[in-house]
DNA sequence: TCGCCGGTTGTTATCGTTACCAAGCAACGG
DNA sequence: CCGTTGCTTGGTAACGATAACAACCGGCGA
């Protein structure tokens, strides 16, 4: 058997394989290092051999294999790593969008995690990320655990920024969103419309966002120089039937709330469905049932054809994870952070949706 | 300047480097290769040393480099790459999670790209994760272009399935809604009520999903012996406020369909705002109005609560990137697809929300 | 004519990891 | 007492790509 054979039988193998700059210097008839240089540009080597190494590539269908590429040094992964709690939620979907679209703009591709609000989940894809040679990562970081795993010495020195929440003792970039000014203005709203009975359905305060949201509740409510009512306060409700559940029960005080803020869509939709049951059944009965006002953090599909009077206040899920992804890439590509971390709180709209 | 310095200089350099399976080595007293049996198990290594080793990776923060890993002969890449037309849309961004779950339970990280309905950007991203040595791919195709860059030659030997959209020329295995059988339904429903004006809004039927939609309403016409009316159907409605146009304007015709199909929830919501503004108008005006019957494709927020008599069809995207990872994986660990491509169509289930 | 230059091509060594082989050593049976 | 076995450890080479260097070529000025 010549080497020739041996080459033929490599040929035919490659099919379904794949093939390597060897591969393709032999089917060009030149060195592996001509075809390297072919493919980063083509800088000195004659017209003739590239167009040659051009059609070798093609019939072999090659690859350039990324991964041992970005093993030499100076090279980068071209990878950055991105965890999220949840990726289903809409919200989020469009933050990663909103990062992929500046990641792909600087020639980077994003690996996907979703942490489930488990800490030790989020531990495991930043851990295993870092092993992929990420070269930066974007963390909305799980509202478990601190955030030791973040620290950045077990970060093998890919920059890290922060999405939609921070966390205690993690001195890097953040970006977020205003949701003490976001509650603040929806509840001031409501209260200058009159309404002194306003409930809050939010998050567990142990939730970075929750608990912020509550503060700007609780914030505009000092504004006028009240206090917010304890007993119209439910938080921990973690998905829509919990939320309806919460609001049935407010409705059902001897004093029911006047008013709701949802601090999340998820509250936001479960107060109306409440709010809606209780109409039809008062509806039934030949009752009246009073009109109850509500607002709510984050907009969602169709809120607009909500059959209360609602307002939400808005804000760009897409420019959050613009905003962080363009931060990160300033630690990649631009200086090598001088001062100390940022940072950044997205500003917010306060939208009537009748 | 002895060995010793130069570890000493370079132990002090990692600090911010990423320390390969030698700095371990030097930094725990043994070889490398020692190392790499600790970090794979330590089968056949004295505990002693390997305590030694595990302390020596905790002080440097030690990560193995998994693409230096891949390099090796036979060692896989533990990734999976998916491009999807809009990472945004909520029902993709379902499915996205669908797919990283199994993922992840099979030990793989997902690559995610966003192809924006563009099949050149398609075509970029795929190359892309070959050249990253992907072990397989999950694609929802776009709307635009030929499949060509999705033939088995050109994918390296990584296995691909598509997912929510089939591409005519591509024999892959492909997971669908049932399309067909769930628009067929919802008209049956229609059309057993007794409904014989019905009317369809819906996507361009360029769209895979929009012409499969049209087939079902059309097949459900069909089955009763009737030819659905061309001119009470309506194509391309992008957003809502196309499609509430859209039916308003059926609505003004001298016979107005007295029931509509919405072929997905933009045209669904749509219907339903024209409706409601008609029947408004004309309570206003002491006319009575004609109750219109809606059904539609996809769910969205608020269906149960909407002011009309509306059934949909309802089907779980997160369901359809579990089965489509699920046998993305059966070619990767499996055996090697010996017969021919599979397509399977999810089923879909019609919900009467009032 | 000789030596140098710039353009072109190939050879070598290396990135981090690990399969494979070889060597060292203690225990054990004959 | 020696050969064998099994456990432990380290050296070497290779995965694929490419910087760095070396080699070669034709052309040009001295």
């Amino acid at each position: 058997m010549t080497s020739e054979d041996i080459a033929g039988g490599r040929a035919a193998a490659r099919r379904s394989v794949n093939p390597t700059v060897h591969d393709v210097a032999l089917e060009a008839g030149v060195s592996p290092m001509t075809v390297s240089r072919v493919l980063s540009g083509g800088k000195n080597v004659r017209t003739e051999l590239q167009d040659k190494v051009w059609r070798a590539v093609e019939t072999l269908g090659y690859h350039r294999n990324e991964n041992a590429r970005s093993l030499r040094p100076g090279h980068r992964s071209g990878l950055v790593g991105v965890t999220i709690t949840n990726i289903a939620n809409p919200y989020y979907a469009e933050m990663l969008r909103g990062v992929e679209e500046i990641a792909s703009a600087n020639g980077r591709r994003i690996l996907v995690g979703n942490s489930n609000e488990d800490a030790d989940l989020e531990r495991q894809l930043v851990a295993d990320f870092i092993g992929r040679r990420v070269e930066g990562l974007i963390v909305v970081p799980s509202s478990t655990g601190d955030g030791a795993h973040l620290q950045g010495e077990r970060l093998g020195g890919a920059p890290l920024v922060l999405a939609s929440r921070a966390v205690a003792g993690v001195d890097v970039d953040t970006v977020l969103i205003d949701d003490v000014a976001g509650a603040r203005a929806a509840t001031a709203r409501l209260l200058a419309e009159g309404h002194r009975r306003i409930a809050f359905l939010g998050n567990r305060s142990s939730v970075f966002t929750g608990r912020r949201r509550l503060d700007g509740f609780t914030l505009a409510h000092h504004d006028v120089g009240v206090e917010p009512l304890a007993d119209l306060i439910r938080l921990g409700q973690q998905d829509v039937g919990a939320a309806e559940h919460a609001m049935a029960d407010l409705l059902d005080l001897p004093q029911p709330p006047t008013a709701v803020f949802g601090a999340n869509n998820r509250n936001t939709v479960g107060a109306i469905r409440a709010i809606v049951a209780r109409r039809r059944s008062a509806d039934a009965a030949g009752a009246t049932s009073a009109e109850i006002r509500v607002a709510g953090f984050d907009s969602f599909d169709f809120a607009d054809i909500a059959p209360v009077r609602l307002s939400v206040v808005d804000h760009d899920a897409g420019d959050l994870g613009r905003r962080a992804a363009a931060m990160l890439f300033e630690h990649l590509d631009g200086a090598p952070a001088a001062g100390s971390a940022r940072v950044v709180e997205l500003p917010v709209t306060l939208r009537d949706l009748f």
